[in-house]
This record gives structure tokens, C-alpha cells and sequence, in this order.
DNA sequence: TGAATTACTGGACAATATGCCTATTCAGCC
DNA sequence: GGCTGAATAGGCATATTGTCCAGTAATTCA
């Protein structure tokens, strides 16, 4: 899977300006409409862009503190039902399983910290989880993002 | 800041149809179609709706491996420098500032557990990161994701 | 209670964008 | 040379956008 430098302007001018048309794309792009069209499903149908979702910040909504959570999972029963009673709880938003003494890691979002411990015992008392251990994130100084990475590609291109 | 049932269900349709259009919205949500559009845009206004770029599949491009690194800076010489470094490395998708024992958390991409090596290295030499420890993402079973927040809002409604 | 403010509706308009099509050109490749 | 995939430039009917407006609830406030 590689993209090429049309597709990686096309991404960071959708990421820039998102509501643009397809029409706009292609003016600023300089390229043919149906060229961005072509390639946007294309790049759709390879599952490089997912989806053009709305953004909502959890903070603008009042979940002002967001944490990290990490949990020890009793070792019979496996993960799955762990996971389904985690995916119940709004607000864990992201669940990994991972490598290391601890068996799993949750983003959670809260309304404060005494919420935060309101949602922390909820998913303490998720059948199947034997520990939990937490950090706050103070600030989050690089937010998520892709951008670097899709304007990367020249290094994957032989030009 | 409050959104009403309004609101989350046009998130929540946005979510699943990204794009549809305003038009669109207003037929599926049964109501007016300046509705819509002045619903928008006091969402956008009050940030709960940052944008609403392409989500971009890192695994998608060949990053497979997602990990999270948490590091221990020099006391001295404060975050900043350091954030600094790690936001010029496209790798680095998300820099949090933490709680607990350390000092920083991060989320980085590799397109292998020996590429994760070269990018780790990169961390390690960046100046005032004393120490690093990685933990690999195995699965993600729960993706990020808000609208199970987004569609908690009837507690937030009197009715 | 009455007045003022705000939000939603339903409609209009010109300007623009969309989806879908075709013919042609250009590049790389067997 | 002949093939294929991709890009271009254009055309066309339809749908959507941005932006107005007037009328009508619903809320707030004095």
C-alpha cells in the first residue's frame, strides 16, 4: 500500500479545509475533477481514508480530563467479554490490548477528576478485571494526527 | 456546554454518513433545512465540532504496529524542547504529558516491530528524554470513537 | 401579563456542484 | 507496435448550496 504525492496533497488539502467539493479539490490541486474523484475512491476503497467523520472534542462537550488507563485481566475467560463490557462504557473511548505486565489500555474521558474515579470504578468492577492502574493526561501538547506521516511519502517514491 | 438530542443525532447521523449534505441531513432528521445548517455551525463555533478531515488509516499506509512509549525527561530544561522534537517526528501521532511515574506519553506507529526499533531510537535521542519504555498494541477491539458520548446527552436534557 | 429575544419553519432565488458520460492524450510495459 | 491504466477536457441534466425572507412557536425577563 503506498500513496503517491497527488494523493498525499489531496489528504492534507482535505485535512486543511475539509467541507472543500471535489470541484474546489481539483482547482486547487490543479489537476481534473475526475482525477480527484478517481482518486478519492480509490483511496475509499483501499481503506487509506475511512471516513470523513465529524470531529467532536470531548472537552467542548465538559469531559475536560482524559485519562489512561491500564488493566490486569484474570488470566481464564478471556478478553472478549472484558472488551464488550468496556465498549458499553461512553466514556472509554479507545481500547488496546498489549504487550507488558498489563493486559490492556483504555482511553477515558471524564468531567473532572471525582468523575473520573466514578468511571474508574465502573470499569473496576467490570467482571474479569483483577487491577487497574491510571495516569491523568495533564495536557496533550501533539494531538492526534496523520498529516506527517501521509506527507511522508515522497520517501516512498522513487522520483 | 450542552448539545441537545437535536444535535446528537446529527452527529450521530454525520458519523455514520459523513458525507451527506446539509440538504440531506435536514430530509433524514425531519426537520427544517437552516436548521441544520445553524446547528452546524454553533457546534463548529462552540468547538464541539472541530472539523471533519478524512481519518486516515495508518495500518492502511503500512504502519502496523502501534505502540505507546511512555518517557522520563530531564528535569530541567522543561517539556517544551522536547515536545518539540517529538512533534518533527511523523511517526509520533500524539505527545500527552502525564501523570505518575513518568513524564510524557506517546503514540507512535511503525511499519514493523523492527521499524518500531528505528523509530524508538529516534525518540531515545532526542535531547532530555532520559528514559523510554514501550508497550505494543496488540488489537485494538475498541477503536477511538465519541458518538457513545455524544449519544449519552438525554442525561444531560431535563426532559 | 406583555414585550423582547431566539429558534425553527417553509419558501424563494441565482449560482454552483454533482454524478455520469465520452473522446482524446499520455505514460509505461510486454 | 499494440495494450492498458490514468489523466484530461468537455457536455448535460439534476441536485445542492448559500443567502435571503416572512411567519410562527417557545423562552426569557421586566
Amino acid at each position: 500500500m503506498t500513496i503517491d504525492q497527488l494523493d498525499a496533497r489531496l489528504i492534507a488539502l482535505l485535512t486543511r479545509e475539509p467541507r472543500l467539493g471535489v470541484l474546489e479539490c481539483s482547482r486547487r490541486l490543479g489537476v481534473a475533477r475526475g482525477t480527484v474523484q478517481a482518486r478519492l475512491d480509490r483511496l475509499s476503497a483501499r481503506g487509506v481514508i475511512t471516513g470523513f467523520g465529524p470531529d467532536v472534542s470531548p472537552a467542548a462537550l465538559g469531559y475536560d480530563v482524559t485519562a489512561f488507563v491500564t488493566l490486569q485481566i484474570r488470566q481464564f475467560g478471556g478478553h472478549d467479554p472484558v472488551v464488550d463490557q468496556l465498549a458499553a462504557i461512553p466514556e472509554v473511548l479507545e481500547v488496546h490490548t498489549i504487550t507488558g505486565g498489563d493486559d490492556m489500555l483504555c482511553r477515558v474521558v471524564a468531567r473532572s477528576n471525582a468523575d473520573l474515579q466514578r468511571v474508574i470504578d465502573v470499569i473496576v468492577d467490570v467482571r474479569g478485571v483483577v487491577r487497574t492502574s491510571s495516569v491523568i493526561a495533564l495536557d496533550t501538547p501533539v494531538p492526534y494526527r496523520v498529516l506527517p506521516l501521509v506527507a511522508d511519502v515522497p520517501r516512498q517514491v522513487k522520483s
